[in-house]
DNA sequence: GTACAGGCAGTAT
DNA sequence: ATACTGCCTGTA
């Protein structure tokens, strides 16, 4: 029974894990952003029914990532006795793959602020630049594109609440309209030369990098380590570091962090984050 | 007022 | 290499 359920997934539970933000509760369902598509979850009691407007067949597995063989991936994980336990405590947590370009606008907007703040600063962008879609007598807006934001004005993107972000998400846009930067070809890449690519960008460090790299770009390997990591490190695994950890991290302590990791959970060392991550942010009670 | 929040680049040692 | 600093903005 126990075993036989490992392979389920919620998608609620999965789109609270706090990694894609453009997610609301509207009328007894989820509405979500996704490029040009809204997703639509509804049902109760666990029994959730996935839609995407328009319509996309395959948008549910990919989302979701229901491609993934994780009980291969799950059953690599259990080596580590915090991973098998949270295994089962959040069952049904999945990894979310997200749309590239909107992974990384997101995440560049996530430097040094909040969630509520995260989310505030994406839905004024896609009011201000997206599309606007109906669905069930509610408004939603696309996710703009690069060549969109590229072309705003600095006024405009600065009364959307990006403050001295508006820089980094402008170099971003450009790399993309440029194609100096190209998702299918990193996501052809390995992980570090991807990795290598992305930080070339101003304004995209570690942190944003790995982010992108494990959300979009199907790198599994990627261990992003944001404070909230840092502490489930500090608290459960300082015996995997040499030197002490503190959860302020310089970025020679963040590669040898993400290495270390890398090196304990293995190729699938990004589920791993997220049941840690998902694990800590349950921990703190957090429901934003 | 002021400390702080899911990093990053710039500058000085 | 490593440490230190400022940064938009909103909230507690």
């Amino acid at each position: 029974m126990q075993s036989a359920s490992l392979d389920s997934y919620d998608p609620v539970r999965t789109i609270n894990s706090g990694q894609v933000f453009l997610w609301q509760r509207q009328l007894d369902s989820w509405y979500g952003i996704y490029g040009q598509h809204i997703v639509k979850i509804s049902g109760t009691r666990g029994i959730h029914k996935v839609n995407s407007y328009p319509k996309s067949d395959s948008i549910q597995s990919r989302i979701f990532r229901l491609d993934d063989d994780v009980r291969t991936i799950f059953a690599e994980l259990e080596g580590d006795p915090l991973i098998k336990r949270l295994l089962t405590k959040y069952q049904g947590l999945r990894l979310m793959r997200q749309e590239p370009e909107q992974c990384l606008f997101s995440f560049v907007c996530a430097s040094n602020t909040n969630i509520p703040m995260i989310r505030r600063m994406l839905f004024n962008l896609a009011r201000r630049f997206g599309s606007r879609m109906a669905l069930d007598g509610l408004e939603f807006y696309s996710f703009p594109s690069a060549d969109t934001i590229s072309k705003a004005r600095i006024s405009d993107l600065l009364a959307c609440g990006l403050g001295y972000r508006v820089k980094a998400i402008k170099a971003v846009a450009e790399s993309i309209v440029t194609g100096a930067l190209d998702f299918r070809t990193l996501t052809k890449m390995s992980y570090h030369d991807a990795k290598r690519q992305l930080t070339q960008i101003y304004g995209v460090g570690n942190k944003i990098a790995d982010c992108v790299l494990l959300f979009s770009l199907d790198k599994l390997e990627a261990f992003p380590v944001d404070v909230w990591i840092a502490r489930a490190l500090v608290k459960n695994y300082q015996w995997l570091f040499e030197s002490k950890l503190s959860d302020k991290l310089t970025p020679h302590q963040y590669d040898d962090i993400t290495d270390r990791a890398r090196q304990h959970f293995g190729r699938y060392a990004g589920y791993a984050q997220q049941y840690l991550y998902y694990h800590m942010r349950h921990q703190a009670g957090a429901n934003w």
